[in-house]
DNA sequence: CTGAAAGCGCTAACAC
DNA sequence: GTGTTAGCGCTTTCAG
């Protein structure tokens, strides 16, 4: 179990050089199978594992790739969709032979003066930033190095390769569930305007409420910022505007909504609909379970991990975009289980 | 902000050889000022960052520590005690100049596959390992490797370093405070016996009970894994038992338990007390607010990497443990702000 | 004070 | 098929 072997080491062993040892290693063609066998013996015994620095010297390649988190989304941070994009990005990772480092800038000042050292330094083959924010001051940074890069959630500047879920879609979809339901009042608490996902999923909604002939009223829009809190406290500004229906633009805002419903008395579907955002285990567990628009959070995850692999390896060039596609989890928060009554038409 | 500079090219732009360009990079004293400040001038124009990996070739430290989170522990990296415990120790690494590298192993196969190339690569100059298991494997791999290592959360064998919290003084607190308070019929929803901090919360809320002459009757104990769904479904199990009050070893349960508590129409603490342990955010939004025992996370992040760099450097030498003190938080879910009338004694 | 030279462990031509 | 050689970019003796 000795470590500090060497592939000199390793052919001194087998008795052969250390080129030989080398190329058994990688699997290369040209090795008489007896040298093979007997280099690979010692190998295993030895348990030797080759240098990764070493290796990554020559090679111009770590296997390393970075996960970006910003500073100020320290309440993101705490909403399990990020649980879920880490894990979804470190399983994937993981198969395709990558090491995960983690970036979590706390604030502007560690963000300026770690990540000139990160993208320089030649550690990292490329970079996954996550949670951007419009105008953000680090991809303006990014944008300019020569590190591949890939977003997951859609940037607000072009050139740049990403993966997203259609929130647009996935929010338009939800005004025209609640809508053939035929709720009349509907209202939504949506995500900060500062995020692009924020962005899209209000856009989206509107479009399909307008589709539809029915404007959002200004009173029925309260905005959160992702937090459990927020959509709780939005939806006691929603309250007294008397909405029938409401589309939290996330599962755990949507959570928050739920408590200030109860808390006023209102029972959900009978007398408000709500709707939430993601898909999340908590949207199921929640009672009443919620109806949401699920996103493949780990299908994006590996799809971004796997891009950038692309863009390091050359496979891929610059600017590559998946947008998933999204679903609508019909469960009982909307009624739609219901018989085709409807609960109030206020 | 070219990148692919070498020591050799700033040396060439400055009319010095390149040790002389190593010499003042790396702070030496040696160094005629005037020469001094032409070759950081130079560095400065160019944008010049060294070689991270050229340079761990020779020095044989990356800077790069590992945090390994082992399989089955899912449902506990949803718990948010876990984000900030991420948290916390991912600043701290930003701190200390360290790179935090990700490692989160989804079942054994996976385990036992990266772990041997994680730890033998090279790339790691330490490990952090959280949520262990009792007689965790990876634990008995990783002591035989020369790798240094540092367990958040006490380990069940001996000779190596940790960081942890008193989790035994602390139920034996919640005990004490539950007694003072008058309740007689106090339960418990564990962690799981498979984790030591689960082991300890356990023994010191049933040492803290004994010693004020009460011991812990066995319907009076439901067993959870730490998950809020594993709180409610606990505290379902223990309410026809009719416990005054009940103390839940984190507060992702004991927020599971308060919803078996609400659906079954018992209020708190007016029907039955609740406490929990963590003494995370969610405690103090929860309505009403959780009476808990506070764990300082970050806290025991930060200390986990010092010790980890200090291991590393060889300021510490192998065994050092500290165990932090935790705090009792009183809120309103033990009712012990309203008179000192006990609510119900059954 | 500064430069030349060796070498960290590995890969990749290039010979034989 | 296999060994020899030359680096990858850096730190570090060792001379001067």
């Amino acid at each position: 179990m000795a470590e500090n072997l060497t592939l000199e080491d390793i052919g001194r062993l087998a008795g052969v050089s250390r080129s030989t040892v080398s190329r058994v290693i990688n699997g290369q063609a040209n090795v008489n199978p007896s040298v093979r066998s007997r280099v690979q013996e010692v190998i295993q015994r030895t348990g030797y594992t080759p240098n990764v620095v070493a290796r990554s010297l020559v090679s111009g390649r770590t296997g390393v790739i970075g996960l970006v988190i910003p500073s100020r989304v320290h309440s993101l941070f705490e909403d399990p969709y990020f649980s879920r994009l880490i894990q979804g990005i470190s399983a994937a990772s993981n198969r395709a032979g990558n090491t995960l480092s983690l970036f979590l800038f706390q604030n502007e000042e560690e963000e300026s003066a770690l990540y000139p050292r990160v993208v320089t330094s030649g550690v990292l083959d490329g970079l996954i930033l996550t949670a951007t924010r419009m105008a953000d001051p680090l991809l303006a940074r990014m944008a300019v190095g020569e590190i591949p890069l890939v977003i997951v959630g859609r940037p607000d500047v072009d050139g740049i390769s990403y993966v997203d879920v259609d929130n647009h879609g996935g929010a338009m979809l939800a005004a025209g569930h609640l809508v053939d339901l035929g709720y009349q009042r509907i209202g939504i608490v949506s995500a900060p305007t500062s995020t692009t996902a924020g962005v899209d999923r209000l856009n989206g909604f509107v479009e399909g409420l307008a589709l539809r002939g029915m404007p959002l009223h200004p009173d029925l829009r309260a905005d959160g910022d992702f937090s459990e809190e927020s959509g709780y406290q939005a939806m006691r500004r929603l309250i007294p505007h008397r909405p029938d229906a409401v589309f939290a633009a996330s599962d755990t805002m949507a959570v928050g909504a739920l408590w200030a419903l109860q808390e006023a008395g209102l029972r959900v579907p009978h007398d408000v609909a709500l709707m939430g955002f993601d898909g999340l285990p908590a949207s199921e567990k929640s009672n009443p379970a919620l109806t949401t628009v699920r996103q493949p959070v780990t299908d994006t995850g590996a799809r971004a991990v796997q891009m950038l692999n692309d863009l390091v390896t050359g496979a891929a060039t610059s600017p590559v975009v998946e947008v998933f596609p999204v679903e609508l989890v019909v469960r009982e928060s909307c009624g739609a289980m219901l018989a085709s009554s409807r609960p109030r038409t206020d």
